[in-house]
DNA sequence: AATGTTATTATGTCTGCACATAATAACTCC
DNA sequence: GGAGTTATTATGTGCAGACATAATAACATT
């Protein structure tokens, strides 16, 4: 037995075991570097840990306890469409439906936080894996943030220029189930009104919006990961 | 300036504004403690959370370099149903719908790695927001993993039930869009075929299949996530 | 040129110690 | 008894120094 992940294990090991149950109050960092021989930063390390999977919730003086109702969190690894299409072993290509500066609908402004007047730049992408229908995109592109002249995005897909030449600090991200639209529809191959599986995403500057985009993804795609 | 979160933030601040590139290699911890006046364990622990969030890559040796590609993580909290509904405002209530013992479909046994045989629990659950079908719920539970007698779950959901009194070690979690079915579209009182947002969970124990769960939402839920 | 061996070096982790900070408990004073 | 003040205590964070480990680079060997 040696090392911080050791020390965690054994922690969590007695929580799940319920000699620490949840709720508890277990002993304090002094009284467990003592038990396990070791420098309480080491154990204050391996309790971190596991305050921040959120199995245990620290307060200074109050000490550290097993929280009652855990709640699990769950991490997404959000990518980049052509690696999630490459890992798969599929091939990856995309074309650019329309390409269009005009305003964007009330709801896109209004969830950057720009005006509802402001002229942005629509990219409408269909992505492919081994040449059937993958993923649909619909952005808006805050012109601001674009180099003149702008880059060639039938070449390079914005997703990807974005990552790699605009840093973006904040964000948010959202899933929902919605019905294909005509559009949609018509792009993705699938009756009107499939149900598609839609993630939504939002990302801002230090100091300006920077893009929307949709991403519409037809029956059979999962978003998975471990717990 | 003081603390390893304002070094972070400097890290950060000279990612962000290119001044260390995606894909650069970064200063050593050592030569950073030395420009930041401080020990080298606190660079450590700021390049280490950065690490952890994916904006940085570290290898022994090799040194510690701007991640390329930044795959964002977002971290989604798995609550329980009650809470979601409660801190929304809204009063909870859940209905149990059927509570039968039979084999489970082949892909229910299949995902928990039981027999195709193996009799477990079927429990359908409505939980209704303010009055209001909310969520549909659709468990198998391994009976192993209850006591005798077995619990009332009319009184405590079987869920919140599960995360108080069996400590679980594993799982996963998918999601994905799909047409409501009959009896989902009875329960939550939609048309057939309206997109639902499912949430699918199995979770183990350190020795056998707990639970499989499919929750399924009616239109207009949004699972959201800073990123 | 291909292979095996040996520094070298950056990160990973641990130890002890110290002080800061926040929350509770104990106490004082009115 | 209630309110304000002062210990007390557990965690948060800091420092300097040490060894472990892994990956690379440099060198030597065949």
């Amino acid at each position: 037995m040696q090392g911080w992940e050791s020390i965690r294990a054994e922690v969590l090991n007695r929580i799940q075991t319920r000699i620490w149950p949840p709720g508890a109050l277990i002993p304090s960092e002094q009284t467990l570097a003592q038990e396990f021989h070791c420098a309480r930063a080491t154990v204050n390390r391996a309790l971190r840990d596991l305050a921040l999977q959120g199995v245990l919730e620290r307060k200074r003086k109050a000490g550290t306890r097993v929280v009652a109702l855990p709640i699990r969190k769950a991490t997404l690894d959000i990518t980049v469409i052509r690696h999630d299409i490459t890992a798969r072993g599929q091939s990856y290509s995309f074309h650019v439906l329309s390409h269009a500066i005009t305003t964007p609908p009330m709801m896109v402004a209004a969830r950057l936080g720009l005006a509802a007047n402001t002229k942005m730049i629509q990219l409408q992408t269909l992505h492919l894996a081994d040449g059937k229908p993958s993923v649909y995109e619909d952005r808006w592109l805050n012109p601001a943030v674009l180099p003149t002249p702008a880059p060639d995005f039938t070449r390079q897909s914005a997703n990807e220029w974005l990552v790699a030449e605009v840093a973006y600090t904040t964000g948010d991200i959202d899933f929902s189930a919605e019905p294909a639209s005509p559009s949609e529809a018509a792009a993705l191959n699938v009756p009107s009104n499939t149900p598609l599986f839609i993630i939504e995403r939002c990302t801002w500057d230090a100091v300006q919006p920077i893009t929307w985009v949709r991403l519409s993804h037809p029956p059979g795609y999962r978003l998975q990961t471990p717990l």
